[in-house]
DNA sequence: GTCATGTAGTTGCAAATGCAACTACCTCTT
DNA sequence: AAGAGGTAGTTGCATTTGCAACTACATGAC
């Protein structure tokens, strides 16, 4: 036990450090490029793609895997920012959509080809098709099962 | 390019939302068994695998890839908790070496099989080792080039 | 109806993070 | 031997996070 070889826990062990290294660039990046964090990009995106452009706000932060808290505040500077906008639901007075602007929509395709760049560059470029398909089939399942439980 | 379909960038995308997931899982666990959170077991785990079981600030920083200033305040944190001492080194008066203490050894035993615990039950058991080992060589690969760069 | 229980989202506060100085030391050049 | 430039690590400060209350509304039982 005091040296891991189980190729399954190491696995867990290199995606770790590959996503602190990845997010580290990715964030440095943006920067460099003087736009948002990569959470700006995370919520714009999956409001882009959700029906009509909005979705509820316990929804978002299932989706982007963020604490509701932590979503509030993230929302609260999205909104700030004119990137985003709450709209009350009709029939539920407790909660809200979030909308994404048009100034939200334009910021996300400002932000994506920086982001993209550094997935490439740091990424895609290193490892094969196949190999992502594994790891996109694999852990996708991960995630599944961890969502049901 | 409303819709990105590439393989590539769908890995990387299931692979952040992945490791958020079981991140917040394995926090969530060590909490509950009053334990602390995952960033000291990386430390001391990365103490006790080094020889001598010790490390420079910077390569260890470097290893668990946090930022300086992050890494001390972390080690003053297990410090203060007996789990590390800061030593001076003999030859470069301007740097400490990070050594695991015997109760740091102990705390890391009893962290690791609730992390453990978690990662079988949310990642291990759902890939294939055939899976796992594709994650951890395409991943290295992509670690090791960033590295590089 | 009304009470108990559950869900949506926010807020207060303490702790952790990121960034940019800053100190101290080392190394290389001349 | 002295100065320039680099590296090691820490610190101050503003921002972000995490957790536990808390408000407001919804839902189901009776």
């Amino acid at each position: 036990m005091t040296r891991d070889t189980d190729p399954k826990s190491h696995a867990w062990a290199v995606l770790s450090t590959a996503h602190a290294t990845l997010i580290e660039r990715i964030e440095a990046a943006l920067t460099e490029a003087k736009l948002p964090p990569l959470g700006w990009h995370d919520v714009l995106w999956e409001l882009e793609k959700a029906e009509g452009g909005k979705l509820r706000m316990h929804e978002l932060a299932r989706r982007i895997v963020l604490s509701r808290s932590n979503l509030t505040r993230l929302a609260d500077r999205l909104e700030h920012a004119r990137l985003i906008v709450r709209e009350d639901t009709p029939h539920d007075r407790r909660g809200y959509h979030c909308v994404i602007t048009r100034a939200g929509l334009a910021m996300r395709r400002k932000m994506w080809p920086v982001y993209k760049a550094e997935i490439e560059r740091l990424f895609s470029k290193h490892i094969t098709v196949q190999e992502a398909r594994t790891i996109g089939e694999a852990l996708a399942r991960a995630v599944k099962a961890a969502r049901e439980e």
